[in-house]
RNA sequence: UGCUCGAUGGUGUAAUGGUAGCACAAGCGACUCUGACUCGCUUAGUCUAGGUUCGAUCCCUAGUCGGGCAGCCA
């Protein structure tokens, strides 16, 4: 054995103030096994900030051996949708599959809290299917199995409200949404006992049960807790438990009338689903006491959850508002909420994200109780990073020029060898034709050169990637001055494996063969606004970039033809590419530009 | 100004009483049949003032600046 070195190796798990907080309670035994969840609430789709939250909650589980359940927070009936339960899951399930999707907590379909005894004492409790294996594929979407919903829990947290009640903790109110804001106060005023709150047990009960067996209207009566109408933190002035809301639940059907808050919904149901570490962002700070009141006040027989909370994602040049998104939705901005330009994940998986780029970039950013403006460069960096090792490399151009190599015969066709990837440890070849009319790029040209121009210039030479060095003779023009095609030269001498293989120009470009190519839709993408922080903006819509998105009919090597929307490519010099899940279709193929390379020329 | 949370290079994030490190960005250079990738180098930081201590980014006090909270939303 030899004596520690010196070296400290990189950890290989992320390590904060949250995985602190979890080490320790493990190693103090409070907890056998550590279990947390994602709670999003079904009333829009998940982006960016949601992925930093699924990749902590989700992160922290697989480190310990945990589970995380996927837990609709569907306690508000008016604003939520099956659309969105959907659309959650199959995010979800996209972003951490091959990742946590082993840690993955769900449920029986259809199961509820079942009774159970502790230390002699009444409980319930619902936990997460058991796996056979740690490897057994279980997913939100498989049969028989699904996510947690709290309004599963609708019946026991009807029932621990009553509790509540028999405690003297809990009261019915009579007073209308109006009067209890006035009651309430303000920060530096303290708010005033409801006329309700003395109400006898005896009463509360008899007039919550007929809360619930729908008697009265919409508003007219809510159950609050009876804590501190004085108190300086406002959520603890008697804050509502429950509201009558007459309308029907996506989930829970039509059985409810009287639906629970969240302070009282979310602390209960983390329990009743033995969460051990609730983690939330920084806005729910003021809300912890009530979450610690709700649960100490019923004295439950399990361990308690806690709630510990985190700074929200706010990454440069992108707004992650709900309600802003959904202005730019319905401001036809964008096309949709799956556009790919939003901040949704089905946005940036629409736009070719692997969900591994995003995991990394969103875990990079830490955690932390800093509001921290993360740059944008941050997350381009890894997207490029896991493309250039996942793409295959294809010659495609964006904005063609037309050459004709004089020296070819029409119709004469060389085949070249390309590389698919030279980042594979054995990189594989394909064929590309080269012919008598090919196209460029038109930015690989320049009449009048720039200082260091590497490209064609007139009188100069360039070499046609995989193919050979040419020489530009002579601009065609039209009677208006335009340039119609470039004639040139092609030293077939300079080919791979010809003598003059070896002989160096400055320049290397991408080209495609005009005969072999086929024409596509390339829609190229940039930022959605033109500051780095638009959600600080007085009017976002002002910054809005009017040019996040460029069509563009491009010419590609015609083995992208049979392109597949799994595969990632990149077009040489160009940029990295996917096809884009709704428009395109065989024989009418529209890609997205992923992001492009990245170029420290053109910026200089 | 009632409660509450926070402050480390340009950005984000480590270091918990003992050498301020990492990543991105930026700059320079090498390599290159992608001006990509890769590699090397450089620039640049503990909000302020006191205190405790042999020693403070870390602990204490005060201040400054910034965030969050007064939905029958979550």
């Amino acid at each position: 054995m030899t004596v520690e070195t010196n070296a400290t190796p990189a950890p290989a798990t992320p390590s904060d103030f949250i995985r602190d907080i979890v080490a320790d309670d493990l190693a103090a035994g409070r907890h056998q096994k550590i279990v947390t969840r994602f709670p999003p609430e079904p009333n829009g789709y998940l982006h960016i900030g949601h992925a930093k939250s699924i990749c902590l909650n989700f992160g922290i589980a697989r480190e310990n051996n945990g589970t995380c359940n996927l837990r609709f927070d569907d306690t508000n009936p008016a604003k939520e949708e099956l659309e969105y339960v959907d659309s959650i899951t199959t995010d979800v399930n996209w972003l951490i599959a091959g990742w946590a999707d082993h840690c993955l907590g769900v449920k029986v379909k259809g199961s509820h809290p079942a009774p159970q005894t502790i230390n002699g004492r009444p409980d319930h409790y619902l936990a997460s299917i058991e796996r056979s294996s740690p490897s057994s594929q279980l997913s939100a979407t498989s049969a028989n199995v699904e996510p947690f919903f709290a309004s599963d829990y609708f019946e026991q947290l009807f029932a621990y409200a009553l509790t509540l009640i028999e405690k003297g903790k809990a009261y019915v109110c009579d007073l209308n949404a109006e009067d209890t804001e006035t009651y309430r106060g303000s920060p530096e005023k303290p708010g005033q006992d409801s006329p309700f709150r003395n109400r006898s047990i005896a009463e509360n009960l008899d007039l919550f049960q007929r809360m619930r067996a729908g008697e009265f209207p919409n508003g007219a009566r809510s159950l609050r807790a009876k804590i501190d109408m004085t108190a300086p933190n406002m959520w603890l002035r008697d804050p509502l438990l429950y509201r009558i809301r007459h309308v029907a639940h996506h989930h829970a059907g039509d059985k409810w009338c009287i639906y629970p808050l969240y302070d009282y919904a979310h602390c209960l149901s983390d329990y009743l689903e033995g969460i051990t570490h609730s983690i939330c962002t920084l806005e729910f700070v003021d809300h912890r006491p009530l979450y610690d009141w709700v649960l100490e006040s019923l004295e439950l027989p399990r361990t308690l959850p806690h709630q510990y909370e985190f700074s929200k994602l706010i990454p440069g040049y992108m707004i992650v508002s709900k309600r802003k998104l959904l202005q730019l939705v319905t401001g036809n901005v964008v096309t949709g909420w799956d556009d790919p330009r939003m901040p949704t994940l089905s946005g940036l998986r629409r736009r070719g994200i692997p969900a591994a780029a995003l995991r990394k970039f969103v875990i990079g950013a830490g955690v932390t109780k800093f509001d921290a403006l993360t740059d944008i460069a941050v997350m381009e960096h890894v997207v490029r990073e896991e493309l250039n090792s996942l793409a295959v490399r294809r010659l495609g151009v964006l904005r063609p020029i037309k050459i004709i190599l004089t020296n070819l015969a029409e119709g004469e066709v060389i085949e070249c060898d390309a590389t698919n990837n030279p980042q594979d440890e054995i990189p594989t070849t394909r064929k590309v034709a080269l012919t008598r009319e090919v196209f460029i790029e038109s930015d690989d040209f320049a009449e009048v050169p720039p200082p260091k121009y590497f490209r064609l210039k007139p009188g100069g030479e360039v070499r046609l990637k995989y193919a050979c060095i040419i020489k530009l003779d002579e601009i065609v023009k039209d009677a208006a001055g335009a340039i119609t095609e470039l004639r040139c030269t092609a030293d077939l001498t300079t080919r791979a494996g010809g003598p003059n293989s070896d002989k160096k120009v400055k320049g290397t470009i991408h080209w495609v063969s005009a005969s072999h190519s086929i024409a596509a839709e390339v829609r190229v993408y940039d930022r959605l606004f033109t500051v780095a922080e638009p959600g600080a903006e007085e009017d976002f819509m002002k910054v809005i970039n009017p040019h996040s998105l460029e069509v563009i009919t491009a010419r590609l090597e015609s083995s992208l033809a049979t392109a597949t929307l799994d595969e990632r490519f990149q077009l040489e010099r160009v940029g990295y590419f996917a096809l884009d899940s709704k428009d395109s279709a065989p024989g009418k193929l529209v890609f997205n530009r992923t992001i492009s390379l990245k170029d420290t020329w053109t910026k200089k």
